[in-house]
DNA sequence: ATACCGACCTGTCAGC
DNA sequence: TGCTGACAGGTCGGTA
């Protein structure tokens, strides 16, 4: 579900309800698959603790705790995979299927991780965590070239390795290279500077837009207050595929790129 | 090292 | 109405 403009939407909601509450208690569901720590683990780093701040890095969500006692510093690392959900909620509040954590807050609302599918993935950690990539949203252009040069794999591909760029997923993949008027199969190291740059920028400015629009709500995206995001009435290529290209209404066609539905326009993008 | 492809899950929707 | 298959904001591990 949530790229990184759905996530930095629900962490900016997370930081601004939750800084500075503690966690009291944790209870996490008898399916403990979405778990990247041991379930007992986690319960235990996280309970006592500190919210000090909720923040984004890629596609992650990372609570900074701090331990009661010890000057122990943790963190919690949330991804959501493609239908998670962080939600601040009232206790008195229906526990709908698929939750599969719960962590009770001194303030009396609470935490809820809830995902159908359960690709989302908990973790907890000691050191402080980097993410795969590099930021889209900091990385200069000489950096941004340097990551795609000598690659042959196509760049929708491309800019959807997190290990590259984190934080691009599927529908701002296809939305950049719409932008910078580039076809998703154009291998990644063929690019010209000229292209770099206007892929580089266009990126940007679209999970800039994206992020001040509440991020894409295509089923079942809500931020940590549940409410829905409206850049999906933005998008130019994603999911519009046999519609009219907004520039020359040539119509958008839909192809598989990198096993991932890809949208472009055949005239536009080269 | 790099790139592809199926697997992991559940829900929904189109087509028959 | 109900079944089947395709598809969905993502990653990971095995294979070539």
């Amino acid at each position: 579900m949530p790229e990184l403009p759905e996530v930095e939407t629900i962490a900016r909601g997370l930081h601004k309800r939750v800084t500075g509450d503690r966690i009291e208690s944790v209870w996490i569901g008898s399916k403990p698959e979405p778990l990247k720590s041991p379930a007992a683990e986690i319960s235990r780093t996280l309970e006592g603790t500190r919210i000090e701040q909720v923040r984004r890095v890629g596609k992650h969500i990372v609570f900074d705790l701090v331990a009661r006692s010890k000057n122990g510093k943790r963190q919690w690392i949330v991804h959501l995979g493609m239908t998670g959900r962080m939600l601040v909620a009232t206790p008195d509040a229906e526990v709908i299927s698929h939750t599969h954590l719960i962590a009770k807050l001194k303030s009396g609302r609470e935490l809820r991780f809830i995902d159908p599918r359960r690709f989302g993935r908990l973790e907890v950690r000691a050191s402080s965590f980097e993410g795969p990539g590099s930021e889209p949203l900091q990385i200069r252009l000489e950096e941004f070239i340097a990551l795609f040069r000598g690659r042959k794999a196509p760049i929708k591909g491309a800019l959807l390795n997190q290990t590259l760029l984190h934080g691009v997923g599927n529908i701002y993949a296809d939305e950049g290279l719409f932008r910078a008027g580039i076809r998703p199969r154009r291998r990644a190291g063929s690019l010209t500077r000229r292209e770099y740059a206007r892929l580089h920028s266009a990126l940007q400015e679209v999970l800039k837009e994206a992020i001040a629009a509440g991020g894409s709500s295509i089923s079942d995206y809500v931020d940590a207050e549940g409410e829905e995001g409206f850049f999906q009435l933005q998008h130019r290529a994603y999911g519009r595929g046999g519609e009219p290209c907004l520039v020359c209404k040539t119509p958008i066609k839909k192809i598989v790129v990198a096993g991932r539905g890809t949208h472009y326009c055949p005239r536009c993008q080269c």
